[in-house]
RNA sequence: GCCCGGGUGGCGUAAUUGGUAGCCGCAACAGACUUAAAAUUUGUCGACCGCAAGGUCAUGUGGGUUCGAUUCCCACCCCGGGCACCA
């Protein structure tokens, strides 16, 4: 289409105005400059405007510099920005330095230059790098998290943490190279061994500083709901959380009795007890605290404790008082049934009734009741004829004895008997010590049974479990392990596995290895089959509970196993989960996540601000003296001892303990490069306050942060970790929202050509500094804009800038066919009148959903339907200069200032559409033989059905194809196609 | 091994999300301008057959659903990123 203007009326000559080359190197810097003294990129806290907070992740200032893959973030958040303050929001748009952290430090210890000199001679760099791309940050709230008046915040907020019980110490196992005597990180860790000397990494367990975001897990993933991240980032989010429904199933242990034999117990046992039942001797105390010590014991447990009472009539009959206590008790699978005056009779026959699992049982007195002379006869006896312990529902596998002092009553034979019947092992015998003793007379029975949870996502494959795999560091084991028959055996490979770096232990191609507990065994629930325990690396201590049950028929990593150390597979008949969890299971949820590794043995980070009291421990500096500043030091290596090198300064770790003025030594571990981040994007909306990290009114203007670009690396560490901070602040009412970012969205990487990622090591880096010169910063802008998929990875090619670059000198020559406003009534007007609103349209949705470079291809083919005309408006050139000027700010603002406006265009309103204009009024019918396209018409959109078939039909191209063929059915779709199916 | 992306001309990509595959650029080729080159400008530009009109084949591979599939479903192959073997 071309048209020539008859009659414009133009008032302009169009060669009387001929402009200088177009020259990026004169123009950008000028307006920078401008732009800089009218400090309109400046955020101000105006009430009456909403607002706009964008923000993207600020860049690490590396000694490398600037590189263009850097800019692309920055790049679209900037057009975003400039974009929002033209639709009239009060914009922060804030820049900042994540200054702290291994590769200045590494530096530092290469060069001995101290860290903060670096680091002020790169963000120099990155500054005037920034700068010079046009940017338009608030650079009045410029921040840097290693300056002290910025780390004392996070200090301070450390304190918090510490001082709500989130920040604890804990022995973890770091990454030790055993030839430089330093912890590494696992990023310097490559192939499992030290990335500078080569030498194979050990682990070696130091007390480390851990924070509690296992906590706030359920509420990290809850609240995903609510925030409008990209559906990616969400699912990386909850992967990474890790929240999982099942059931946590029990499985009782059957362990060899000791015979006999005292003091064997396992110790600490009784965290893994499930339930059990205790047995004792004659008491009918009838008020409600019999055995108040017993109660409470089994309530501090986490037991319902049921102690109920005697029918209130004479004499009451054995089955009246069953009856009595299925009325007036309500059992679950928490319940421990206390028997107060019950016989034991009673309270197993209350069981069998049942027919519902409890936790535990206590009887008193039922194997010698006088209370109840029929029964007053061996209990063990009584039980073999009178009862279906099938019918009774315990979760108990262990009896623990206890001697009555007076040895009267109940003899070790008996209890056998006991267990037996039960179905569980007698693993213990110890003198009563006295303080178990009734009112009246002495207990003489305690039967203890412990069983291990298991969490699984499957409960309902519980009947094709053939074995029990436990970690080897589970507590339980070391327990066990007396009553193990291969102690050796099983001693060796717990130590082998220690020896196995996180790297051996993650990897999946690995062939699984694992050794069995010989002796031990634990009963399946569902089917009261005994089922072999093993041992295995590839289970992790703290994932779930540390024990799985292997389905081998239904799970791929079980069944390798189980044919490796030919153990059984067996099909499954899936039960009902409902039923599964009711019967046997409870219900839970567990989480991936774990706690948060807080310290780094290194000297760049913040300094930890606790001090070691030999008097009174671990005491938090007062917040008057915070920040503790790092000091200077001579070396920046980490010392032998695996402490940072903050360690070595005497002058600096010794102190006066905050607390007693006594001796006390600084910690001298530092904070990860994740804290500074973690709350960064509150401290920009209000960066200069010194009383508080932000002071409130601020953050209530400007958060939550309504847009957050960044990397897809990020998105789930570093977004999950300041999401824990934020709602962490929240919690304590310093922060007004749950949430810290409304919406998040990440962009690709831009790698080297040749497909690499840029780096100095690998000498391929581009320097935007470079392309600056060469061609402008406005052509690298469109350039990174235009390149690609925003959201996807792309390889950078210096030679595809030619084609932007020469759109900008095409629009820069169009200014010399620019006439003064003209008729609005010539035809030409109208036509290029439609042209400009439909790219409006377009151009503003693209930015919107971050397709950037359809937005500039939208504004290349409106620019080339512009040029068709022989002369342009100078309104609608100035319409396609504002749709422009987010991308190219300069050289708009140039030509803008040329149309004599004495306003900046990054001021101007953004361009609204006619919704009529921007869309087409003719569309284009495609034909179709059976699918495919034979010819084509144009119509006026929205006319009917019927007339599209009628003109489809009196086409020459479909009658070709219709001729002599029947038509077998038409297809018409209004406004897009006509398709007859033919034979 | 698991999770998340992706695979379309010589290259980067586009396609109203089931409706004309290849828009916008890069590169290349040809013409104009120039003494010449660059720049600019006008064309051509998926493959194959054909003088042409036109036709056939084509969106990683193989199936399927549909009047119609780059788009949806199933199986597989390749590339990139992430990972804490997650029971």
């Amino acid at each position: 289409m071309i048209t020539l203007m008859k009659n414009s009326g133009e008032k302009v000559n169009p060669k009387a105005l001929k402009l200088p080359a177009y020259d990026h190197s004169k123009i950008e810097p000028k307006w920078q400059k401008l732009w800089e003294k009218q400090k309109f990129d400046q955020a101000r806290e105006d009430p009456k405007k909403k607002k706009f907070y964008g923000l993207i992740e600020f860049p690490y200032p590396s000694g490398e510099g600037l590189h263009v893959g850097h800019i692309r973030s920055n790049t679209a958040m900037d057009i975003i920005a400039r974009k929002r303050r033209r639709e009239g929001y009060e914009v922060l748009f804030p820049i900042g330095w994540d200054a702290f952290g291994l590769p200045t430090e590494n530096y530092a210890i290469k060069t001995g230059i101290q860290p903060a000199i670096v680091t002020k001679k790169n963000t120099d760099t990155f500054r005037r790098q920034l700068k010079a791309l046009g940017f338009s940050f608030d650079w009045s709230r410029e921040i840097d998290t290693t300056d002290p008046k910025y780390y004392k915040w996070t200090q301070w907020i450390f304190l918090q943490f510490f001082k709500k019980g989130l920040a604890y110490k804990k022995k973890m196992a770091i990454n030790w190279c055993p030839k430089d005597m330093i912890g590494l990180a696992n990023e310097e860790v490559v192939n499992g061994c030290c990335e500078r000397c080569g030498t194979p990494v050990e682990k070696r367990e130091k007390e480390q500083w851990m924070l509690a975001i296992t906590k706030y897990a359920d509420r990290l993933d809850r609240d995903l709901d609510e925030v409008d991240f990209l559906e990616k980032i969400k699912i990386q989010q909850r992967n990474w959380i890790g929240k999982s429904e099942g059931a946590e199933i029990g499985f009782k242990f059957v362990i060899p009795a000791l015979d006999g034999s005292r003091g064997h117990a396992p110790t600490g046992i009784q965290d893994h007890i499930a339930n059990f039942v205790l047995l004792h001797g004659f008491t009918a105390t009838p008020d409600d605290d019999f055995h108040p010590w017993l109660k409470k014991k089994l309530e501090n447990l986490g037991y319902k404790v049921q102690a109920p009472k005697l029918p209130n009539t004479e004499k009451p009959t054995e089955n009246e008082q069953v009856e009595f206590v299925l009325d007036n008790v309500k059992f679950d699978e928490n319940t421990v049934l206390l028997g107060h005056s019950l016989g034991s009779v009673v309270a197993l026959k209350v069981l069998e009734k049942l027919n519902k699992k409890i936790a535990g049982l206590v009887t008193v007195g039922g194997f010698i009741d006088t209370n109840f002379k029929d029964h007053d006869r061996n209990f063990a006896e009584r039980f073999g004829w009178d009862f279906d312990f099938n019918k009774i529902k315990l979760n108990v596998s262990f009896i623990r004895v206890l001697h009555d002092k007076n040895d009267v009553a109940i003899t070790d034979g008996q209890a056998k008997r006991l267990a037996t019947a039960l179905g569980v092992n007698v693993i213990e015998r110890m003198a009563n010590e006295g303080h178990f003793c009734a009112k009246e007379e002495p207990a003489i029975f305690e039967v203890i049974i412990p069983s291990i949870k298991v969490f699984t996502t499957r409960p309902d494959t519980l009947f094709g479990v053939t074995y029990l795999v436990l970690a080897p560091e589970h507590q339980l084991v070391k327990e066990l392990l007396p009553n193990v028959q291969n102690k050796k055996e099983v001693e060796d490979y717990i130590s082998k596995t220690k020896k196995e770096t996180d790297i051996e232990r993650a990897d999946a191609s690995k062939e699984k290895t694992g050794v069995e507990l010989k002796g031990i065994k634990v009963i399946n629930p569902a089917n009261n089959e005994e089922l072999p325990v093993w041992i295995a690396d590839y289970v992790l201590v703290d994932y779930g509970t540390g024990a799985v049950m292997a389905v081998p028929a239904h799970d791929e990593r079980d069944k390798q196993f189980a044919q490796k150390y030919s153990l059984p597979t067996k099909e499954i008949i899936l039960a009902d989960k409902k039923e599964i969890i009711t019967e046997f299971g409870k219900s839970v949820t567990t989480y991936k996540l774990r706690d948060w590794v807080f310290s780094r043995q290194r000297y760049w980070g913040e300094p930890i601000p606790v001090v070691h009291c030999e008097q009174c421990g671990i005491v938090p500096v007062p917040e008057k003296d915070l920040p503790v500043k790092l000091p200077k030091v001579k070396n920046y290596q980490p010392t032998q001892t695996g402490e940072s090198p903050l360690a070595s300064i005497g002058k600096w770790v010794n102190t006066k303990c905050p607390k007693c003025k006594g001796k006390a030594r600084r910690e001298t571990d530092t904070m990860p490069q994740w804290a500074g981040s973690s709350w960064y994007y509150l401290r920009y909306a209000d960066s200069k306050n010194s009383k508080v990290f932000a002071g409130k009114d601020r953050l209530k203007y400007w958060t939550p942060v309504d847009w957050y670009n960044g990397g897809m690396e990020h998105t789930t560490l570093h977004l999950l970790y300041s999401r824990f901070w934020h709602k962490f602040l929240f919690d304590l009412g310093l922060v007004p929202t749950k949430e810290p970012y409304q919406k998040r969205t990440s962009h690709g990487l831009i790698l080297a050509e040749g497909g690499a990622k840029m780096s100095k090591s690998r000498d391929n880096i581009v320097s935007p500094d470079d392309i600056v010169k060469i061609v402008g910063a406005d052509s690298l802008r469109l350039y990174e804009m235009f390149m690609g998929p925003f959201d996807q990875p792309i390889v950078w090619n210096t030679d595809n800038i030619a084609g932007v670059r020469r759109f900008i000198e095409r629009v820069w020559k169009m200014r010399e066919k620019v006439v003064q406003k003209m008729d609005e009534k010539i035809d030409d007007f109208v036509l290029i009148n439609k042209i400009i609103h439909k790219a409006i349209k377009k151009v503003s949705d693209d930015i919107e959903a971050m397709r950037f470079n359809t937005a500039i291809s939208a504004l290349m083919i409106t620019f080339n339907e512009l040029e068709k005309f022989r002369v342009v408006d100078i309104e609608q050139y100035g319409v396609f200069l504002k749709l422009l000027a987010p991308f190219a700010p300069h050289v708009t603002e140039e030509l803008w200032a040329s149309l004599n406006h004495k306003n900046s265009i990054h001021t101007t309103e953004w361009p609204m559409y006619d919704p009529v204009l921007a869309i087409d009024s003719q569309t284009t019918i495609v034909v179709q033989i059976n699918g495919k396209m034979r010819g084509s018409f144009t119509v006026p959109i929205d006319i009917s059905k019927e007339e599209l078939e009628n003109r489809a039909r009196t086409l020459p191209e479909s009658a070709k194809w219709l001729e002599g063929k029947s038509i077998m059915k038409i297809v018409v779709v209004p406004n897009k196609l006509v398709n007859f199916v033919i034979k």
